[in-house]
DNA sequence: AACTATTTATAAGA
DNA sequence: TTCTTATAAATAGTT
């Protein structure tokens, strides 16, 4: 527009298309805030240079974001929305995760079984049976504060030899197979001491206590209580 | 800027300021188009007038929202955030469950207890142990086929009497006490054919097979087999 | 909306 | 990048 008329198409020459866009940007900023003040507008404006700089010019009187909101609003469109949707779905898939997350826990916790077929309910029983022996060993390896490198399991159920019947003092006395290396844990309703006396103490001689009036107990406990 | 200078403030008269504000904006977007042509640039202009019209130009190749878009990608800002805070947190709340939900079935898997307490690793026990008695029980009824209304559970190790040790057979013989209501079951090692026979087959007579060369079994029968 | 005198923007050069 | 300046373009006030 000076020294010469140019035609509006794109400046090839690297450096000056730089120089020209910089200038320009100005004028066009300038521009944009004689209109601003002169017409009492707001204006935005926002540019990418090729580059890949952003530029923004916005009116002093407001922010590009309440501009924009303006402008989506008395245009009644909502340039988000689908980005809003996305959100949307991606929240829903979440909360039906969570809801089988949560079932397959109740499911663990012995609840909502009913739809399960036998088949299902047999696999989930050796699942949880199967994480019950490694909650166990792993309380077993807690309680005893060593790590013990290889597999044990202590089976008093299974690995038992019956030795001696004393019935006038409702002991069963019974020898822990020491040699077997494949010990079994059995439940023991939680009272898991005489286990610990039988790792500490040795030969694994231990008494089921009956009682007696009824000859029964379900308590375990070792001889050397 | 012809026919005199003008001083850059509110044009006071209503028309004049909006016939200068068309004026202005024809030049503003023409100036932004020569702009977009000859330095390869993206621009996008939004206004609103005082009087409330709203009026935009983009660059031919692209569209408002794609520029916005890049602006606030490039600024690494989010001019909606604030909008979809709830959402957000909402997701970010979802995720958090899930996470839990997902470390929890681990756990009662038995996989990640390394950071379990040894009172929580207890409790977990108890838990898995209450659930697998509950699984088992849930089978037993599919088994069967039948409803079995109340609760019951049979306990083999803690409530049997002891009745014969013939040492020939290498039998241990023993009498469910059948008059108590409150049966528990003990890990039985899957065997649960003894189970099925106690309660189809009545009086609860049980028989612990010990291997002939060991004396050990970890093998429930019944008396009847 | 058109005209045009004048101001403003800016292309090319330094 | 900034300054200069001749010239193109924009536009204020008028019609």
């Amino acid at each position: 527009m000076a020294r010469g008329k140019i035609q509006i198409k794109r400046i090839e020459n690297a450096t000056n298309r730089q120089v020209t866009f910089s200038k320009r940007r100005n004028g066009l900023f300038k521009k944009a805030q004689e209109l601003t003040v002169l017409c009492d507008a707001k204006v935005s404006i926002i540019m990418c240079s090729s580059t890949g700089k952003v530029q923004e010019y916005v009116s002093s009187s407001t922010t590009t974001k309440q501009l924009l909101d303006e402008y989506q609003r008395r245009l009644k469109i909502d340039l988000w929305s689908s980005q809003y949707e996305k959100m949307q779905k991606n929240l829903k898939n979440l909360k039906e995760v969570n809801i089988n997350l949560k079932k397959e826990i109740r499911q663990r916790l012995g609840e909502s079984l009913n739809d399960l077929s036998l088949k299902k309910l047999s696999d989930l029983e050796q699942d949880v049976d199967n994480c019950l022996r490694i909650i166990r060993e792993r309380k077993l390896r807690a309680i005893s504060g060593q790590i013990v490198t290889h597999r044990k399991k202590v089976c008093f159920m299974c690995l038992i030899m019956l030795k001696t019947y004393d019935s006038s003092h409702s002991f069963i006395i019974i020898n822990a197979k020491e040699e077997d290396q494949h010990y079994e844990l059995v439940d023991n309703e939680g009272h898991y001491d005489s286990v610990i006396r039988f790792q500490n103490g040795g030969p694994g001689i231990f008494a089921l206590r009956l009682q007696p009036n009824e000859a029964l107990s379900s308590q375990w406990m070792s001889i050397h209580e």
